[in-house]
DNA sequence: CTGTTAGCGCCTTCAT
DNA sequence: ATGAAGGCGCTAACAG
């Protein structure tokens, strides 16, 4: 159905076969505007014929459209980049882009300096902007020029729309579990202090904690698992007596669970431990880990899906979480 | 530094307030060619104040450069491309591609389907192709177009240079680890039969054990964790006997010691159990996985850049894989 | 309904 | 060393 071209088919070429003007061809292919059957036919077959694909450069290029959506994740250094979080989101936009003929391209922000972000919006290949680990600083550094094709996985502004997992609801959940289950001195692990939508579901804790009429004991984190093993140690030493500890990630709850190993600490029998996440491997270790889920692919998805579009979205789009209890708490 | 332009600059904009032609302000950002140094300074200045940037789409438009990196996934569904490994292919890929104007798309390649490739091989906006899961027919089915832009991670071609870890050197290690602990009933839980590189440390265990004079006890896989659950089952049903299982992947291996547990069976006390790739979580499952290193964003990023530089690569660049003796074997 | 005409933003011969 | 001109591949008004 295609002959092997040794350089590629253009518009032209598909238009020459068909018989027809540029224009027709385009309108045809494009799926815009006017052409009558027997054009249709023709060109159709051309493109058949040719194996003609589309440049979505050139089309970029005369629509004024882009071609590479912007993940651009906020962190103190570049690291950040290497996050498997930030890998996942990548993915997962790569997939959506990739049917409209876009890539993804993949940004470090370096705290405190807006000129990235401005030339990201100065770069008119960028169809949109997908911001990672958002904060207030940084959406007021949102250039004008980005608005209307700029949303963020985690908080978001007036003119930025948000998309994120509800982690108020899921830690509420996972806390009501733990209490549930008759644990009074619950130790909570946080994410980053900087990172506001880490900071929603302390909240909840301190909330909840206070209505039950419990003690508060928070431990800073970077969610990752060799911060829970150290924050283990440290939550063992400062409050013997705690029979719980929650933390705000499956990678940081493992590394918890494996330093109250090494303490010795039995768990669940002495203390339990609850995650949030819900990774694949979440259900096979042992002791399977209590999590709530976290569905970061189809929020990814979404962001990325609003940023193609370009419609406004809403304000605020909340994935739910869902308790799921092994065995760890 | 910059004025917040409504609309973006352009090498136009940049050439009228520096006083000189597009052409000249084309050769001072682009580096090429030669300016005086008066010049040089007047159109530097005259980005800076506009803050223009180049916008790479018009670029590769004109120099026939290409806008997009693919990521290509052999696999038996779409699902392939929700995988965490490729997911960090793209990550890394992005990265690489992020400074050079270039985005990363994903793609799925169907069995028996050579139409796919062909299309991407025909797109001008690809610059080039990143082969993931390669088979010997899917290297037979990649278009003369793609010559010299397109690699594998996995097995490669006289025409497709291939980055991979050293998968066999990395078995080797692990079976004599297993074998020096004294261990003599080994089985493995492999990849998919039909993907070649996952076949490679099956001949290494099969050359192993005939020179041990050790009987051979293979059970197909797909590197996930939930196969090797069932393997473990399975492998205790078939084999009494076994006092190790060797993983293709840490996921799987630890999907073994789910199985094994369920069973009843201690790690590493009645069986050991080893994995390969020694993901971050492998030294905080109790037991601590013993595993081999698989440097997989090193590889994406040798890969990408092979394919941005478009310079021929060697053959076969293979990645070192070590051995990570921990508790479970 | 179709073809002609202009560009999108940039690089690159060619003269100068 | 510099500018003018042409064109990369495509779409979007325009006329016809």
């Amino acid at each position: 159905m295609t002959t092997a071209a040794q350089r590629p088919a253009t518009l032209e070429d598909v238009a020459r076969v068909a018989g027809v003007s540029r224009s027709t061809a385009s309108r045809v292919i494009a799926g815009t505007g006017f052409a009558s059957p027997a054009a249709r036919e023709q060109v159709t077959a051309a493109v058949d014929q040719l194996g003609y694909v589309p440049n979505p450069a050139a089309r970029a290029l005369v629509r004024g459209g882009g071609v590479r959506l912007v993940v651009a994740v906020l962190g103190t250094s570049a690291a950040v980049l290497d996050d498997p979080y930030v890998h996942q989101v990548v993915g997962s936009a790569a997939r959506v882009c990739t049917p409209a003929g876009v890539g993804v391209a993949l940004h470090w922000l370096p705290f405190g300096d807006p000129r990235t972000l401005d030339q990201i919006g100065r770069d008119r290949s960028v169809c949109g902007v997908i911001l990672v680990n958002t904060t207030e600083d940084l959406l007021a550094a949102v250039p004008q020029s980005l608005r209307g094709r700029v949303v963020s996985i985690g908080i978001g502004s007036a003119t930025v729309p948000s998309f994120d997992v509800d982690n108020a609801a899921g830690s509420e959940a996972v806390l009501r579990h733990l209490y549930a289950a008759g644990r009074r001195r619950i130790a909570m692990v946080t994410g980053p202090r900087w990172l506001p939508c880490a900071q929603r579901p302390v909240q909840t804790y301190r909330r909840l904690m206070a209505e039950a009429g419990l003690p508060e004991r928070i431990l800073p984190g970077d969610f990752r698992a060799a911060r829970g093993r150290t924050a283990a140690g440290e939550a063992l030493h400062r409050w013997p007596d705690i029979d719980a500890v929650y933390a705000i990630s499956d990678d940081t709850a493992l590394g918890v669970i494996a330093g109250l190993r090494d303490a010795g600490v039995r768990v669940p029998g002495d203390v339990a431990v609850a995650g949030f996440d819900d990774i694949p491997l979440a259900g096979m270790t042992a002791p399977a880990l209590t999590t709530a889920s976290h569905p970061v692919g189809r929020i990814a998805v979404a962001a990325a899906t609003a940023v193609l579009d370009g419609r406004p979205a809403a304000p605020v789009t909340l994935f739910p979480s869902a308790l799921v209890a092994r065995a760890s708490a």
